[in-house]
DNA sequence: ACAAGTACCCACTAAATAGTCAGGTACTGA
DNA sequence: TCAGTACCTGACTATTTAGTGGGTACTTGT
């Protein structure tokens, strides 16, 4: 495991994975349980989500609270972190949704 | 292969890949021949480096001229999108920077 | 003559990532 | 009792991505 060498690198790595930029933008407007999420992002398996989403949990970018309730929910929300990361994603959204049609185009 | 469902799943396609942030990161400065960025981006190997550059043509991001000359020269540069997407990355880059430290710590 | 530098390509293997499918608990409502 | 919901886990497979080691053609330097 290489150190990081630079910010972007670091970065990437935090967000690299085939759901996680969409967990971070379903995420964007405030915490979600599981079954949200499954339903928000579509085409993600249970399986993945929760991993992408205990991923996401180790780094400290995701918060997980668990309500003992029947049936269960559990809530996933942004950290403090996890919210200075989409700030700094923003710019890269809008950066994609401008050139959309040609990234479609080039694929 | 879905549709992109917002911007920055567009650019996450698009930086996606081992080396991809590295070379972007690389060609920030200027153009660069092929054995300088296989110097520079320590740990890639000749394969990967090619291929990660071809996609990114592709894509339209960086920008292959090859000068007819003994030995052979072939020069890589960002193309007007590629610098536009560096400048979009640069808040993640600043973002990465920051938090470094907790980064490094929880992988 | 021969190694070294330049910018690659190709076949093959290995590792990482993603997906499928079956199950498991602890309930609620019919 | 039986289906249904919610939130998972673990075994297994498939796909994607990355790495290894070889080869090309040509020239300059020793």
């Amino acid at each position: 495991m290489r150190p990081y060498t630079c910010g972007l690198d670091a970065a990437a790595d935090v967000i690299g994975g085939k759901w996680k930029p969409r967990i971070l933008w379903a995420l964007h407007h405030g915490p979600m349980r599981f079954g949200e999420l499954r339903r928000e992002i579509q085409g993600v398996t249970e399986k993945m989500l929760i991993q992408q989403l205990r991923e996401l949990e180790a780094r400290g970018i995701v918060h997980r609270e668990v309500f003992h309730q029947v049936p269960p929910k559990v809530e996933y929300s942004l950290t403090e972190l996890g919210m200075s990361l989409n700030v700094a994603l923003m710019p890269l959204d809008e950066w994609g949704a401008k050139h959309m049609d040609v990234l479609e185009a080039s694929r």
